[in-house]
DNA sequence: ATTATCTTTTAGGCATGCCAAAATTAATAA
DNA sequence: TTATTAATTTTGGCATGCCTAAAAGATAAT
């Protein structure tokens, strides 16, 4: 059965193998749901029952063809509805995930199609995360992380991987939003903190921070 | 618990006790949920708990304030994405419906208040049905139905009061759609059909047909 | 190798919503 | 009014999803 819970089980244990077949362990869905571990396992089994993942008691669970494909229709109708919100209906990049959670769920294929089409097929949600397309294939990017960059180096904001409020409403204070070209002016001994220019704006990113934006290397 | 089943008979309800007040059976709402009369008598005995409706056994139920105020807000949610789902992507009259069941259930007000101001706040949804405004308030209209209609009787279709695809696509085909003027030519004495001139095409009405096509006197 | 710690699983429960069959109540007809 | 029919409620069950506490398994440290 296809219900919320299964829809939700299978897009974070594909959210959480992001290096395609990688094993999830029980601990990281229990964080990830808010739920507990004992019922991660009941949830698993089923899901093993119904041959969307392959579950080895002790060890992890991987999704099967099945269930890749059900995760990633659902990751696509995820970030088609937060782009609608963002784009379409003004929402902030920090407000749009908790509502594409209630909307992801609604059955309508040709809805989650309209959308797309009516904001031409966009192929990177709010947070800089690819859309699939229809049949399920991504454009596969190469960016690394800003913690990676180097003194003088010249990067453009292209993704975030904190998608929360806090996160998202401080980046969007310094002006460290999609698109944003940053230079690294210096990296500080001391704690690893990172003197970018942004906006012709000197700001200071931590590395908890920096570890959370995704670049493109100019 | 306002879950999504308590927003179902809510809005349930309050469809089936048209002129305000009036009592609903348990038979009317176990016909319209789909649901086994024994889980209605069940539903009903929380909802009273609960405080939304007042549910005399054997009797009949009807909404408190509270539950009313819940049920217009669902009322609202459902027209409101009709009409968006309708006007803004393109689908028939015959498919939002469906849609709009599962997207009235998402909890965020900002959104539907965004969806409406978008439409400029629209008093009618895609079945001439009036839409509460974000404090409950409607435009009571005072029209009558087809099936009323008088020989030579000219008239203003502003809506249909059933909802069901085949209902709503056989009528698209003769464009008996809202907006359009009909005027009756004859009424069969053998049973009651009308016999109606719109879009310069005379048209056969049955009295199933009329009796749910809402119309305005011209 | 043994202990301590952390993770996973099992066992026993609970709430929500639904159903079928039987018992009760209400409404209608004779 | 009494019998028949129809609507409602009660009873006992079932599936889904979740939880806590206790048992078992895996990992890491000494
Ligand atoms: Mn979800
Ligand atoms: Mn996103
Ligand atoms: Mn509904
Ligand atoms: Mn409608």
């Amino acid at each position: 059965m296809r219900t919320e819970t299964v829809e939700n089980y299978l897009k974070t244990i594909y959210n959480l193998s992001s290096d395609n077949t990688a094993v999830v362990t029980n601990q990281k869905l229990a964080d990830k749901l808010n739920i507990n571990p004992a019922s991660v396992t009941e949830a698993l089994r089923k899901l093993h029952e119904l041959k969307y993942v392959v579950y080895e008691k002790s060890y992890g669970t991987r999704l099967t063809a099945t269930g890749a494909k059900m995760a990633i229709d659902m990751v696509r109708r995820h970030r088609i509805w937060e782009t609608y919100l963002a784009k379409e209906l003004g929402f902030g990049w920090d407000e749009v995930h908790e509502i594409a959670e209630e909307l992801e769920h609604v059955k309508n294929d040709k809805l989650i199609n309209k959308l797309a089409e009516l904001m031409g097929n966009p192929s990177f949600d709010p947070h800089g995360d690819p859309i699939p397309d229809a049949k399920g294939k991504f454009q596969k990017n190469k960016f690394v992380n800003l913690s990676e960059g180097k003194i003088k180096g010249a990067y453009k904001i292209m993704g975030v991987s904190d998608h929360s409020p806090v996160f998202l409403k401080y980046l969007e204070k310094h002006q460290l939003i999609i698109g944003a070209e940053v230079q690294v002016k210096n990296i500080e001994e001391v704690d690893g903190s990172l003197v970018v220019l942004c906006n012709k704006k000197e700001v200071i990113v931590s590395p908890k921070v920096a570890g959370n934006i995704i670049v493109a290397v100019k």
